[in-house]
DNA sequence: AGCACGCCGACT
DNA sequence: GTCGGCGTGCTC
């Protein structure tokens, strides 16, 4: 082989990655490997590359290949973080074609996917030059920078911007590097560590019976280390067992029984015993209160059961619709048991407010090793540990929430999602604007797996996909046991006022049914779903509302804190003693929060315990676990709550649910709103009455004739889903056609409102003044003082959704063009809830 | 998305 | 003349 040859063979076979960054940028980046690591790259290895001249990403190969980029030269990547692949094929694939439905990029995608564990963080951080003195050249600014990096050892761009009170560090920085006088480099670090536990073993020598009851004689007048000793053997059986000595005992066990330390310093130090560390999962072994699964299942279950298996030969989804309390749950567990055994994969997906303690301790118990969970509430750490573990085909089951449909599954045979009709299962902030429930759809299908959705009060889209026979549909209309339905009672607050029968917000019936509950030892639920004291502070002079200054919404007072809250940018302020208007101190807390809703009750049953759970009492994880545990040992007789009240809890002792204001939910002003208050309502109502006893259930409305209520009170999801079917054909709603929403945001309301006529001007020309909507205000205008306009388009089915999409994009890509609208973010939003 | 570069007005 | 503002375009 000459030499030339050799060359070109060098030059040919150098090798790129197309790498996948979490980014908003619609195309891959291609790096250049370092010939070290030549052999070892391959799709799916995470990978740390160099992004512009300062940041340094986490980035996720996608693709190996020899093709030199033309138009630029490509840079080196600087590490490979994986072994093994961390993310798969058909997990790059899913990202991709969720960019491509919800109109995102997969850097979108990719980025909420990882959990921040496994992404690096890279902070750019500048030190001082170690041969720097020239302290005289610097400008006043510069010294100041040099004199604070040299204090604090180095400092991140952020830190030298707020140390100098400087906007753009960035031009001193480079000015200083200049000069010679600062260095930039950076941190890179793994956030992820391991949960690594001490143990102690003895040493192999003694595993054999003979050597260890020779080494206990040994011992005898030593009474310390051979408590130690003995203590070690009473866990970990050598003398029966010699294996057992293997995973030895944990080195906190000695400490926990109170033994002298320096005894096992001894034994360790004399090569009796040994120490070794182990990486643990960090959700504790449950092994000890495993309990296998004995229960059986009844007969409409089992019913339900088998016609499950028979839709499952035919049809890709199924919708189980069993009533609350139908037990729905061991339905699942079956079917999980079932797939486990065939070796498949199962995701269980919940709504993040559902899942409480109860269900997971619950399929914990039954599942022990095999669940992993991922929650928000668990910390990174723990979500890297489910992703890894995954990947290494532990954690065959996943309880998760809406993101965990983006882990490193590759054998899924089944997807439960429960509470199928919650809208937390769409992500609306952020991108990628994602329905976890259709992209678990996609996800189903391309690993071969069945769904299974399950709702008491299914959504009318999904209710309609089992009715035209596109899903599989399995009714459970009986509860299990004995237990009746709760009996529904509408409380006129309307009469009541007439007939001056209000005590504050609460008729007199209501309170009298609160009262007699609790006189005969009940616990009673008050759901309101609102959190704060008042919604609304109002001058009694002059009808002024305190409003917050970023945003178009009056500030929540909270009687707590004492201050006054803005819930949707967190602003906060003392509570107002005079009214920002005419001066006056009449100023009148209006509305009712929980809050409120806790102190009235006090008032009007002082016997009573009464307890409130809602955002504000439960940020903690304890503070909702020991809120749990006083409701279930009956220290709270009567809980004031919002939605997180309605989803997941269940407890005994509770026979009475009150709706405060049922008006509030029925009158929100979307097309989906009489669906959401039949769900949330049944939901609510569904809490009481669990066991033997028939629950009551009372909503207060000033419109008890209201057609919905008869619907709840019968329990008949047919009657409003034939009622709310005939309205969305009506008007084109889902699910008879799909429903983009457009956003406009900008600092100035001119500059919105002139965007958004001239958008919504052309996408009407372009696709028919009948399939867009608006523009139109949305409901709070203005949000940390953004202004907001919103398009909203009808899509038909049957209308190329892809090519709609394109022709859509195109529309918003030549907005800027004009002037007048420069800096006018669109935010597309496909199948907006 | 950042952030770097460049161009502009407002100050030592 | 420097500093900080913002607009624009690029990042392999």
């Amino acid at each position: 082989m000459g030499e030339s040859n050799l060359l070109f063979e060098s030059e040919e076979s150098t090798v790129f990655v197309d790498a996948l960054l979490p980014l908003p940028i619609p195309r891959f980046f291609t790096y250049r490997v370092p010939r070290q690591w030549a052999q070892v790259v391959e799709s799916g290895l995470r990978i740390v590359v160099p992004f512009g001249s300062t940041k340094v990403l986490t980035a996720v190969i996608v693709s190996v290949h020899h093709q030199p980029p033309k138009q630029y030269q490509a840079k080196y990547l600087l590490e490979i973080l994986d072994d093994a692949p961390l993310v798969t094929t058909s997990q790059i694939a899913l990202f991709q074609w969720v960019a491509n439905y919800y109109m995102c990029y997969p850097g979108e995608v990719f980025q909420v996917a990882l959990p921040a564990g496994l992404k690096i963080s890279s902070q750019s951080k500048v030190q001082v030059h170690p041969e720097f003195d020239q302290l005289n050249e610097l400008t006043e600014k510069e010294r100041v920078i040099v004199e604070a990096i040299q204090a604090k050892g180095a400092l991140t761009y952020d830190e030298v911007a707020r140390v100098a009170e400087v906007k753009s560090p960035y031009h001193h920085i480079k000015a200083l590097v200049g000069k010679g006088a600062v260095l930039i480099f950076d941190e890179l670090k793994d956030r992820y560590t391991p949960k690594v536990i001490r143990k102690i073993r003895l040493c192999k020598a003694w595993e054999d019976i003979g050597a260890l009851t020779e080494l206990i004689k040994s011992l005898e007048d030593k009474t310390k280390q051979i408590s130690v000793l003995l203590h070690y053997l009473r866990f970990i059986p050598v003398l029966r067992d010699p294996s057992t000595n293997q995973k030895g005992l944990e080195k906190a066990s000695f400490s926990l029984a109170e033994l002298s330390d320096s005894s096992l310093q001894t034994l360790l130090k004399n090569g009796i015993f040994e120490s070794f560390e182990v990486i643990v999962s960090r959700f504790g072994s449950d092994q000890d209160d495993f309990i296998p699964a004995t229960f059986d299942l009844n007969e409409p279950q089992t019913k339900a059961y088998q016609s499950i298996l028979d839709q499952f030969q035919t049809k890709e989804t199924v919708l189980l619709h069993g009533i609350t309390g139908s037990g729905k749950t061991e339905i699942y567990i079956r079917l999980i048991q079932e797939a486990l055994a065939n070796g498949d994969q199962v995701l269980y997906l919940l709504p993040e407010i559902a899942l409480t303690t109860q269900i997971v301790s619950r399929l914990k118990k039954i599942f022990g090793e095999q669940v992993g969970i991922y929650h928000s509430k668990f910390s990174d750490n723990e979500r890297v540990e489910v992703w890894k573990s995954i990947v290494e085909g532990k954690y065959p089951f996943v309880v998760g929430v809406r993101s965990s449909v983006f882990l490193p599954f590759s054998r899924l045979g089944l997807i439960i999602i429960d509470e199928e009709h919650e809208s937390s299962f769409k992500q609306t902030d952020p991108a990628p604007r994602y329905h976890a429930r259709d992209v678990a759809m996609v996800l189903a299908n391309q690993q071969g797996a069945k769904v299974l959705l399950g709702s008491a009060t299914p959504s009318i889209e999904t209710y309609y996909q089992a009715k035209q026979g596109k899903y599989g549909l399995v009714t459970l209309s009986e509860r299990f046991g004995k237990a009746q339905l709760p009996e529904l009672r509408v409380l006129d607050t309307k009469y009541a006022t007439r007939m001056k029968q209000m005590k504050g917000g609460f008729s007199a019936d209501l309170v009298s049914v609160l009262q007699s509950n609790f006189e005969r030892g009940k616990q009673s639920l008050l759901f309101q779903n609102r959190r704060g004291y008042s919604p609304y502070i109002q001058c009694q002079d002059c009808d002024w509302i305190a409003e917050c200054n970023q945003c178009d919404v009056s500030l929540t007072y909270h009687a707590k804190d004492q201050e006054l809250r803005c819930h949707y940018c967190g602003y906060r302020e003392g509570l107002l003693t005079r009214c920002g208007a005419c001066g006056s101190t009449q100023l009148k807390t209006m509305g009712y929060g929980t809050e409120k809703l806790e102190e009235e009750l006090q008032l009007l049953i002082p016997d009573a315990r009464i307890g409130r759970m809602d955002l504000d009492t439960t940020r903690s994880k304890t503070a909702f676990n020991s809120l749990l545990s006083e409701i279930q040992s009956g220290n709270i007789d009567i809980l004031v709550g919002t939605q997180m009240v309605a989803k997941g809890l269940d407890f005994e002792g509770l026979s009475t649910v009150a709706i405060f204001d049922a008006d509030r939910i029925i009158n929100f002003p979307d097309f989906r709103a009489h669906e959401r208050a039949f769900q949330l309502i049944t939901q609510v109502a569904g809490r009481a009455g669990r066991r033997d006893e028939q629950g009551q259930v009372y909503v207060q409305t000033n419109q008890p004739s209201h057609r919905l209520f008869d619907f709840i009170q019968r329990g008949d999801y047919a009657a409003l889903y034939a009622d709310e079917i005939v309205e969305r054909e009506g008007y084109h709603y889902p699910p008879f056609s799909r429903l983009i929403k457009l956003t406009l945001r900008h600092m100035e309301a001119q500059a919105v409102d002139q965007a958004a006529r001239y958008l919504g001007g052309i996408l009407k020309e372009r696709f028919g003044h009948g399939r867009v909507l608006g523009p139109e205000k949305p409901l709070i205008e203005r949000i940390r003082n953004q202004y907001a306009m919103e398009i909203l388009i009808k899509l038909e089915k049957g209308v190329s959704l892809a090519k709609f999409k394109e022709s859509l994009r195109a529309c918003l890509d030549e907005l800027p063009s004009n002037k007048l609208f420069k800096g006018v973010q669109v935010i597309p939003d496909v199948d907006c809830l």
